[in-house]
DNA sequence: GTCACGGATTTTGACGTTAATAAGATGCAG
DNA sequence: CTGCATCTTATTAACGTCAAAATCCGTGAC
């Protein structure tokens, strides 16, 4: 199986065993069409035999590409319940290690400057090859760094500079809540409510346009809305006030999973069942979408293909492929659960 | 600021700017007591001036060691609460940038065999330096593959096998379960039932013995306890049939988050309140316990002392430090909330 | 029979670093 | 003032790989 202990097998080893120089080697490795077919063979078989790999140090070195892509890392916020973030990291690198790349985590504290220095000593030690940004939004100091830097890279969130020279692969938020709003709508709802982000946030007024476009098409008033912080506190505050209203809403929308989960509380706390008194809606399709009781109806992020677009992109820009900046824009789906049924509560 | 736009400053650009050789630089960069104050301060100001930053690639190719620590992820389980993984992670990110070393993330498909076989291929290809492992179990290859490897490493979750020989960092389940037995013991409850895992987990079986000491020093009946599966149906369920029995549990201690949820809902189900009618406590403070409502009593494990303990680790194992293998076992915090205590829940 | 062509293979050198070793400078004892 | 130890700096070579150039060899044209 293994004939060799311990000692790395290197090209030259491969080369004595098969009777050929070392470069006849490489080039049977890297460029099979330059080397004669018997040839090509032999050296194949010794290389299985021998169990040789190249090593990405001596490629790196000599290539000044490392085959390595790189992807800042960022605190789990506890208070937060969305496993995004975890389940995109195992797609990105289960696509990265299916295309033949590997995944260096970088890290940094909180702040673009401080992330930017980490990218710049990253390049500089490494010569990682590609940088996978998330969470982008509009002036990100971080996508004119990597610009400037002539360095490949490809965000998680669309740009929203406009900047058409980016590729990037996003999630449509707004036909999202808008699938959510009609679906509410469906269900009877007249009055439906709004929690979202400040409008600072570019993701929070995609999502709201969503469910304004949701309310429009079915003429509904829009005037129940709240821009507030994505904790569970302020959702449950949001959700007071949108049902101590005079004509109190009867489904609330939310931007996120966590404030949904406020309005849970909210409706606890006055007694009201979600689904059959309220319906509510997340977004993220997080773990606690899914445990909670009722079920909460939520949108779910195709967090796969998004990792798997990504490493296309970067292996479209390192391939120097013409038809570069990609720009692909998913649909989430939506997954409804009790919390938006009218009826008993259903998991 | 940064006077070259590009092309990597190099060892031999350093030491022309300073008028030295090029091995002079390495030493006043790496052993600064081989160089005479004055030159290693002027050459200091060069690779400042420069921005010089050592290239590993080049590095990993002359010392066979790369200063990256390698580690595997495993898909985010949706239908698990916890976010544990995802800060872990994080916080051995955050340890290891901390202590100069970068982590590289390692991809396999379920199943040890193919782990195996991609660290062996990692560590041919990179010559990384050390591993780390999560979730170490009973007769774990994957230690035995590494240990024959000689490869340094260490793990998050202690050697099962009594392996004297390898360094790890735990938290102790044991402990944490026992708090949360007295915990609700002190509130009052005399029927304390226990939902955990089979026996084939290692884990598991701590937190039961850690129940099972917390009963048995009040002298408590330790009849009530299942092992099931980790998922909110099976907790559901086996809530169900301890509530069921001619004389119910007023407590029930669960050996994860995901399980308690599952008995939140069956309480609903029954229309019990949680806290009130039946204290609940699950384990891993996962994002979701502080969501519900109300919140659940659960136990936060102090991941981040598990990353630095973990990179401290292996940080003496490639010093050949000889006072070697490490074992760390930490106590978790128990974190009360509503739903383990009585009168009306509180958050 | 010579020569040009082209495919297959080898040689050479360089990527940036550092261990090992050599060389140079300084000081001090004899 | 010679000789030797000590401290500092420089030279050499090698880590494994691969592009570029050089070499080799067989084919076919004239």
């Amino acid at each position: 199986m293994a004939p060799v202990p311990h000692g790395h097998v290197t090209l030259v080893q491969v080369a004595r065993w098969a009777g050929v120089s070392a470069q006849t080697v490489s080039n049977a490795v890297n460029n099979p069409e330059r080397v004669a077919p018997a040839t090509r063979e032999r050296i194949l078989a010794a290389v299985e035999e021998l169990g040789y790999e190249p090593n990405l140090s001596a490629r790196a070195l000599r290539n000044r590409s490392s085959s390595l892509i790189a992807f800042k890392t960022r605190p789990a916020r506890t208070d937060k319940a969305s496993l995004l973030m975890d389940e995109f990291l195992y797609a990105l690198n289960a696509a990265a290690a299916e295309a033949g790349y590997h995944l260096i985590l970088c890290h940094a504290e909180d702040g673009s400057a401080n992330e930017i220095k980490a990218y710049r000593d990253l390049l500089k030690k490494t010569s990682v090859d590609a940088f996978v940004l998330a969470e982008t939004h509009r002036n990100d100091d971080r996508v004119s760094a990597l610009r400037s830097w002539g360095v490949p890279f490809a965000s998680f969130g669309r740009s929203w500079d406009g900047d058409e020279a980016t590729s990037w692969v996003d999630v449509d938020g707004r036909a999202g809540t808008r699938a959510a709003t009609e679906h509410v709508a469906a269900q009877g709802h007249r009055r439906i409510g709004h929690i979202g982000w400040p409008a600072e946030s570019e993701i929070g007024s995609e999502r709201r346009e969503g469910w304004l476009e949701g309310c429009r098409g079915r003429e509904l008033e829009t005037d129940l809305q709240a821009a507030v912080a994505d904790t569970l506190e302020a959702g449950r505050q949001a959700a007071h006030r949108m049902l101590d209203s005079s004509r109190p809403a009867t489904a609330l929308v939310c931007a996120s999973d966590t404030l949904a989960l406020g309005v849970l509380r909210a409706l606890h706390e006055r007694g009201l069942r979600p689904g059959a008194d309220v319906a509510v809606t997340g977004f993220d399709d997080s773990p606690t979408a899914a445990l909670v009781s009722p079920g909460l109806t939520t949108l779910h992020q195709p967090i796969d293909v998004v990792g798997r677009q990504l490493i296309q992109s970067i292996d479209n820009l390192l391939a120097g492929d013409p038809r570069d900046p990609q720009h692909v824009l998913l649909e989430p789906e939506l997954i409804v659960r009790g919390s938006s049924l009218p009826g008993p509560p259903r998991q």
